[in-house]
RNA sequence: CGGGGUGUAGCGCAGUUGGCUAGCGCACCGCGUUUGGGACGCGGGGGUCGAAGGUUCGAGUCCUUUCACCCCGACCA
């Protein structure tokens, strides 16, 4: 894309009304747009990053065998009424609204409900098992209190996955793939060498649950890891008891603070007796249904990388999330140096290489400044200087050193250094 | 929801014990000079000072109410 037909533009000046590094850097780089406190909307940019994240997340949903759904956000009471989670003092973060006629309606902050209801019109036999739908979807939870940027909102962007199995050890079996699938994704985004399965409490009807903790000094988690079996313990449930039975020595546990950017819970039949859900086995038994959920909060992982992965002159991305892998600058308006940018952006196009191009009429030092606060993994300089040469000055972000390479060695670095 | 702080141009801010035409920087428009790390000069446009009410000859400034944003706490299936 051309940084002209691009409609954003970087700011100087650190928004004041936001203190997290995650949205001052996520606005000035002009990726997002606070609409209200914990509400914030996506530019390209930013919307580029969500789709980078999301298409991680369903690469590996749909490797474990998840179909993707995208469920309404607004909600019909009696399904909610149905599990009990209706009344305020039950959920108290629900957002509620009204037909002209009246009739009350829910604003999504989860799904559990709404799609066991939809899936007794397929469900009726073991064969119809196990089935695990998943959403990327908007969900609205009316927090007391939002904060710490794109990483604690009201209106937010999740992935939820579902699974129905026939018996406990057929979810159990699930259950485990979804963990691993996890740590996939974590590692996939950077984010693996610093993110824990944890141990933590199980909510209204588990007696635990798993979460996946991400270092970070931002957290508002606390958790105890244990560094060698790459495990921790929320806070929340950190007892000796709870210690011996997850068999950790408590002398080597670290008390760290993290940001939880995954949580897996078991949660029996309760929501697919309570909405009628059921099948029939092989001897022609009606039978309850074993669910779980797993949800993945995609905006807040989108605030972490920003916060994570940043220097004293903005973002910088790992290359599988950049809204654009490079950043090609055009110094200058000489007609040669305005052709051969014109040909490098053709050429890293046709090679299937994202590439914001800038091709305004403004100087060195106001590009570069935007390239380093944008956060591209690589720039790519044209001018009077690099025609001379005959190659290209590359520059990787978060180095200092620029090298000069031809555009056939350009491609192949850019190519071979994509992981996934 | 308790406590604290802040609302002045798109953004960041200043505005004295109430005083005359509400300022500065960035951004924006025009002209010129510049041109490899956020250039400079000259000229210009943009404000119901968060909102409502009140006190006063006079309110950005004082009073009351209210809304929003930020922080601490509580809360976070």
């Amino acid at each position: 894309m051309r940084r002209t037909q691009l409609f954003v533009k970087t700011r100087r000046e650190t928004p004041g009304d936001e203190p997290s590094l995650n949205a001052q850097l996520l606005i000035k780089a002009g990726y997002v747009h606070k609409e209200l406190a914990g509400v914030y909307s996506y530019l390209p940019m930013g919307k580029a990053v969500i789709d980078n994240i999301s298409k991680v997340i369903r690469e590996e949903m749909d490797s474990i065998g998840g179909n993707e759904v995208l469920m309404s956000t607004l909600q019909n009471k009696e399904l909610w009424q149905a599990s009990g989670r209706w009344d305020d003092r039950v959920v108290d973060s629900w957002f509620k609204t009204k037909l002209t006629n009246g009739t009350e309606l829910g604003i999504g902050f989860s799904h559990e409900e709404p799609l066991t209801n939809a899936l007794k019109h397929f469900i009726n036999s073991y064969k119809d098992l196990p089935v695990y739908p998943y959403q990327i979807q908007t969900k609205f939870r009316n927090e007391l209190r939002a904060k710490s940027g794109l990483m604690r909102g009201r209106e937010f962007l999740m992935k939820d996955l579902y699974s129905y199995s026939r018996s406990a050890a057929e979810h159990e079996a699930f259950y485990e793939k979804v963990s691993e699938a996890y740590l996939k994704i974590y590692n996939r985004l950077g984010l693996g060498a610093i993110t824990y399965k944890t141990f933590a409490s199980g909510g209204v009807f588990s007696e635990f649950s798993h979460e996946f903790q991400t270092l970070s000094h931002v957290g508002e988690d606390t958790v105890f890891v244990d560094e060698d079996k790459k495990f921790a313990v929320n806070k929340e449930v950190y007892n000796d008891e709870t210690l011996v039975k997850l068999g950790l020595d408590k002398s080597k546990l670290v008390e760290q603070k993290a940001v939880e950017v995954g949580n897996i819970f078991s949660l029996g039949s309760k929501y697919s007796d309570a909405l009628g859900l059921y099948f029939v086995d092989e001897e022609g038994e009606k039978q309850s249904i074993i669910m779980g959920c797993y949800g993945i909060g995609v905006s807040r992982i989108m605030g972490l990388l920003a916060e994570h992965f940043a220097d004293k002159d903005g973002l910088v991305w790992p290359q599988n999330i950049a809204p654009f892998e490079v950043y090609l600058a055009k110094l200058g308006l000489d007609p040669s140096v305005i052709g051969e940018a014109d040909t490098v952006y053709n050429r890293l196009t046709e090679r299937g290489i994202s590439v914001v191009y800038d091709d305004r009429d403004i100087r060195a030092g106001e590009m570069f400044a935007d390239a380093d606060l944008m956060g591209m993994p690589y720039r790519i300089v044209v001018s009077q200087k690099t025609l001379g040469t005959g190659n290209l000055e590359l520059k990787k972000r978060g180095e200092q050193a620029a090298q000069s390479v031809s555009l056939d060695n350009l491609v192949e670095i850019i190519l071979n250094a994509r992981k996934y």
